[in-house]
DNA sequence: GTATTTATTGCAACTGATTGCAATAAGGAG
DNA sequence: CTCCTTATTGCAATCAGTTGCAATAAATAC
């Protein structure tokens, strides 16, 4: 029935519903190693279940994303990117001009956390974060270009 | 003519337009000390100018928000926000259960700015942040819950 | 003033995503 | 198994935002 078998148990058990759909939705994203799109998700649910309805794939990511199977990305593509949740946490340093996307551990985030728990009692979601900027090689790219312009 | 005559003439020198539309844009976000959106703006534009067209008022959000002077932010209303660019840099903190949004100032993410710079010589963006989380109030009323659950 | 260049606009078509609602079917009870 | 409840689906309408393109008009040169 299905290879969850814990998962949808507790499902369950919360008034929710296991339907081909749904597992249809979360098998796509766990066969895929990166993070898909929206549309990738629709296209490889549809090779086996040809007439699923958008609606209900955007429902599930919704829903999966509520429970925490699921996260969202905007990793600045234009589209919300979609990857099944799994450790160890990561974040994505984003170039706003290349649009290199460098995947950096946890580690560089854990004092940020635990500063903006302290000061503020807030308990941020620190995970899968997408932080924006110029990287390295852009960095470098642009003060030669400067040079260049001055003379 | 204008109310920014060195910015309109910086944009001429770079070969953009001053036009009647991009002007009124920038207006309405200078009058409103909050963050406004594009719904907002197309509304407050269109007291003064009633036949503005809204893909003039999206194509000028993106247009300031490329030369610095607007920020785009997604506080999770489900919509962008956009506000006129000034100093202090602030962040916020976003209530994932209440919804509730904390201004704080940039200190707290200044140690994260050098670290991602130093460890991984990335110029992070790290203004204008959106932290999403649980705010203190809903992490002691969760608890509260739990306990009386576990009875 | 007129002529020229081209950034910008207005419009209509389109895209990705959401929503209201009736129909369907999953899961539980008998 | 059948019956019942209601979470979920499918569909069509809708929404926010984008895009292609011809028309307009801002800026510059004359």
């Amino acid at each position: 029935m299905s290879r969850h078998p814990e998962l949808v148990a507790s499902l369950r058990e919360a008034g929710h519903r296991w339907t081909p759909q749904r597992e249809s939705v979360l098998a796509a994203l766990a066969e895929s190693a990166r993070h898909l799109t929206a549309e990738e998700i629709i296209a490889r649910v549809r090779v086996r279940y040809p007439y699923l309805n958008k609606s209900a794939v955007y429902r599930n990511l919704a829903f999966l994303t509520r429970l925490g199977l699921v996260h969202q990305t905007d990793l600045g593509h234009g589209h919300i990117e979609y990857e099944l949740h799994q450790d160890p946490h990561h974040h994505h340093l984003i170039c706003r001009h290349c649009h290199h996307v460098l995947q950096i551990d946890h580690a560089a985030l854990a004092t940020l956390g635990k500063k903006l728990e302290r000061d503020f009692g807030f308990q941020a979601d620190l995970d899968h974060f997408a932080i924006f900027g110029v990287c390295k090689k852009c960095q470098t790219r642009a003060a030669k270009t400067a040079k260049r312009a001055a003379r």
